[in-house]
DNA sequence: GAAATTCAGATTGTCAGACAATCTAATCAT
DNA sequence: ATGATTAGATTGTCTGACAATCTGAATTTC
């Protein structure tokens, strides 16, 4: 162990374990795991330091744990994830300008897959044109960043590749600040951009609907260096 | 409390105590937080009760321990979330043909970043090459797999967003069983389409590293089919 | 007097042992 | 066969303890 390299938490191993023990097993959610004292035994430690792992992985909602039942795979609970990890921005690590060109990376590579989509599958022009619809009408804040979260997850979610909509969530938590920040002023610009980008979609103009949405999510830049 | 509701957990009520003290003392990154005992005394919980609340907070970066000096607010650890992604439900039933498609638009999406980043940065080339060399020199398949997963993630991790690293190291870990199923009869060829892609990246030939890339990672789709 | 070293006390990391609360499968009663 | 009861299993939480690490104060060295 390299000496300017912090030691492993037992804890940070052992969910490393259970992690490999998961995959490796091909569990599913539901399937059961060993109990605590079983794992506690099988890594050496005492049952409270396997607790403090399986914890941590339960609070991220990978593993479920029931008094008389024991321990079985669970699924990420978004939910938490979303509560803990934007509950205050001042604690985020990514920069701004990484978060902005990791969006820009994943919504413009998806766009000729969308476009193509849409050739086949009308409801992903209904439903895109349906929130910006929604925005329209919109006079609160918190609703309106929904909408733009559903907006642009709409979009990923038509590429049909469900990894790329996970990973966009877990990107929207750490975006959220940046839309709250949006100002009431700049809602219709936002929309009127949403409806150039479905429509350049629609019309299997992709190289537009590319350059729309750049101009769209890097919107944010600008905004971020005018403060 | 409801009957029909799940019974909080002492570690959840206390996790989510310790977020309002965060958010309430607008604590940043670095500040100290009452010790474990005091917090556990000002909970009336007991010390290890306590503890399961913080390392899950821990877990995320939320909170950081250190003995001897007690509980600092910490910062958000987004490469931790994503690392464990890999158990969101989106991913669960991913098929062979999504995480292709997947892994195709993330990589070829960094391309024109990484044939910027070699322009000013001459040590991706070098290290991309020495991987290669590696590859060459490989004798197992675990050491061929375990060195192609490194050349690819060098590859995005040139990009400069670190998001995308820890997404792709998900990626890789669903991947791992089509690297695995390369014949060695094939390996040659993938290092020269490494070397090609290298190549084509140095000279700021970025379609043509596209399309090397495009036909590399979906030569997968004709050994998956073959089978 | 300033810098380096030492050390006591504080704090987290981990453990053993214990008991309460909850669940489940086996057993018993109808 | 169905419903109720119960013993055993499992997680949730606690007390008490000691090891490892850190930090600031005291002491020593130059």
């Amino acid at each position: 162990m390299d000496s300017t390299t912090e030691r492993a938490k037992l804890r940070e191993v052992v969910a490393e374990r259970l992690k490999a023990l998961i995959l490796e097993g091909n569990l599913q959610s539901g399937d059961r795991l060993p109990t605590e004292t079983a794992l506690a035994a099988k890594f050496g430690i005492s049952r409270l330091s396997l607790r403090e792992a399986t914890k941590s992985l339960e609070f991220l909602g990978i593993v479920e744990a029931r008094p008389g039942r024991g321990l079985t795979v669970g699924r990420v609970n978004m939910e938490r994830v979303t509560e803990y990890l934007g509950f205050h921005p001042a604690l985020h690590d990514i920069s701004p300008k990484e978060l902005i060109e990791t969006r820009l990376l994943i919504e413009t590579g998806v766009l000729p897959r969308v476009a193509s989509r849409m050739k086949q599958d009308g409801s992903v022009y209904e439903k895109l044109n349906a929130i910006n619809s929604d925005l329209r009408q919109t006079r609160t804040l918190t609703r309106w960043v929904e909408l733009d979260i559903a907006f642009h997850r709409e979009l990923v979610g038509a590429s049909g590749l469900p990894p790329l909509m996970a990973f966009t969530d877990v990107l929207a938590v750490f975006f959220r600040r940046f839309r709250e920040s949006v100002k009431k002023a700049e809602w219709a610009t936002g929309i009127a951009s949403h409806q150039r980008i479905i429509d350049a979609l629609q019309a299997d103009r992709v190289r537009e609907a590319d350059q729309e949405l750049r101009a769209h999510i890097a919107s944010h830049h600008e905004r971020l260096n005018a403060r």
